[in-house]
DNA sequence: ATTATTGATGAAAACGTTTACAGAAAAGCA
DNA sequence: TGCTTTTCTGTAAACGTTTTCATCAATAAT
């Protein structure tokens, strides 16, 4: 049984008793428009298509038409629940455009994100778009290359002309500033992400700014920097909280980080947010059920999407208009999330 | 600059003065293999790659063998931290033996998956594996058309032959249930997910088994279910807690719905766990940090990736060695996890 | 010195599509 | 009727690989 091998488009045809152009016209035409084939043959041709169970091949699609219908997604973390969010978000939209995407965790590794990015571009995918890309030989290669790339949450970290959709980090950061001048927290501490990603560094930058604008400088011990992970976030509680001064408030450089401070303050009988306030960012999906004591500012996760699907789709055009002067730049509306206030 | 379009492997070989047989072999050629092909032309042929910058083309190459280095893998729901871990582990694993993993979000929904199942197959995937099937017609066309599958988490929701890789789902359940009849939990009760999936069912038959087994009879209004989503582990919780009789203990089909459960409990006031336990399912990676109330069956999420990489690799040679008698099986350990019983 | 044996290389044939071009039939028009 | 226009279909040429087979040189064996 089943000694055949999977039918090609000349099966189909001989089957149909048309010739292989007639078959992928019929193939490629959409449902029921009219590719400029007889309404009869279509039909000869879907029913063989049916007998034989014919599966198109990506493969030779592709050789020919020298782009895939691939489309990849760099993400940092894949357990991340902002991050999968996000990846959910734009995977629906890239549907809807008629893409697949494949989706590569680069682990914040820049060995690891360019194998990835070699390896998309031997695909010949469409497009690549980096979640939170980190800086790395292979982007600048790939740019030359001229592959599509759009970069999400985080800026490209190198000279790219390639198009940006996030939120402003440096006015969120500053917005947080004010909550905490506002409650009059004090001392003030911070526990900020990596300063080679541009959004933990904006973040950073707009909160201290803020800050100083307002006269209120950081103390030396009440700055500390983990690496978006929750264990990180934890160890620079630890640190933070060995000193005999307690911030009363914290603000953490992504969400994660602040679900590891909270378990250190609960591990030291700290209550939060009562006897420290911890301030978060991305807004996690999860929060709403299992962190209510957690303010944060709420990025749009599930508007990424389509904004994503905006650039892209406007990067084929552009090709023809010349190059931009600068790069597309979408800014998504953040909202800062008050939690436990009661 | 930069007019070349993308150099293929015949711009090398004249480049480098060789044929493109010789430049195949170099490139397929492990790193210092000797394929046959000797060492000064092979310094020529990988200089000239370098110069050129040349990107094999997988569509070629999946043309001429006929298969790809795509390795899909379908998951209900990536947003679920506890999924994502197992495909965190899963592309780790399948790195390592050189494949390119590609995700697909099916939703829980069967149109969804045979969509995807369909594209894999255009793609000449390698294999697909699916975390957490629902049952589909294109599962039982995927089967005959030869696509090797594995099913992770849950069991094949028809006839297949296909490998699995997940746990005793019904002996963990009866774990849990000699657990609550330990702590003399009463009444006790269930919100359980839907039995159409193999996990779930199993869970829930093996809970109730050995409850009965024991004497315990499950009241009708202490048992719910829900869609392993956070939301229905809220109504469902709603729903049971609206009566007079309030439970002792839930046992919740995952983690997410014992979230969701968590939730309506705090709005009604209801202290967890010291007025009601809950018992959840997998372990997702959160608890730890987030959710020191929640007792719950640990699911070894990193072990999946090494055990279908395993099955993957036992494929290919299975099939010289004509069909198995009865599908590879293979069943992790998990553990019950007991928090918050200060 | 001749013959086997080994090792490196090249020529050429697939693999399954899409699409430009051309030809044929049908339809419109005078 | 003859002409032009439209609509449909087929032929054939890529697209970039891998791999079999043959060739040829160099080394080993007699």
């Amino acid at each position: 049984m089943s000694t055949a091998s999977k039918p090609t488009i000349s099966d189909v045809a001989a089957h149909a008793g048309v010739s292989i152009a007639t078959v992928s016209r019929v193939v490629n035409g959409g449902e029921e428009a009219s590719v400029g084939v007889a309404l009869e043959t279509r039909r000869r041709v879907r029913e063989a298509i049916n007998d034989l169970g014919y599966v198109p091949s990506q493969a030779g699609r592709t050789l020919r038409r020298q782009t895939s219908n691939l489309v990849a997604l760099l993400i940092p973390d894949i357990t991340n629940a902002f991050y999968a969010a996000i990846a959910h978000s734009v995977e629906l939209a890239l549907r809807d455009l008629g893409y697949a995407m494949t989706l590569c965790n680069t682990d914040e590794d820049p060995e690891l994100q360019d194998k990835y990015l070699q390896e998309m571009q031997e695909h010949q995918v469409h497009a690549v778009i980096l979640l939170g890309a980190v800086e790395s030989a292979g982007l600048e290669k790939a740019v030359k290359a001229g592959v599509r790339m759009a970069f999400l949450n985080r800026r490209a970290p190198t000279e790219t002309r390639m198009p940006f959709v996030g939120i402003d980090n440096r006015a969120a950061g500053a917005a947080v500033a004010r909550h905490f001048l506002a409650h009059r927290y004090d001392p003030i501490a911070v526990i900020h992400g990596p300063l080679g990603s541009s959004a933990s560094r904006e973040r950073y930058e707009g909160f201290e700014q803020a800050l100083r604008a307002n006269g209120v400088e950081l103390a030396a011990d009440c700055i500390e920097h983990g690496d978006l992970t929750i264990d990180s976030g934890y160890t620079a509680a630890e640190r933070m909280l060995r000193t005999g001064r307690r911030p009363a408030a914290i603000f953490c450089g992504n969400d994660l980080m602040a679900y590891g401070a909270y378990r250190r303050c609960r591990d030291l009988q700290i209550r939060v947010p009562d006897d420290i306030a911890l301030f978060g960012f991305d807004d996690n999906p999860m929060n709403d059920w299992l962190a209510d004591w957690l303010s944060t500012v709420r990025v749009p996760y599930d508007r990424f999407g389509s904004a994503t699907a905006g650039v892209i789709g406007r990067m084929l055009s552009a090709a023809d208009e010349g190059p931009r002067e600068t790069p597309e730049e979408i800014l998504l509306p953040y909202q800062l999330v008050i939690r436990g206030s009661s």
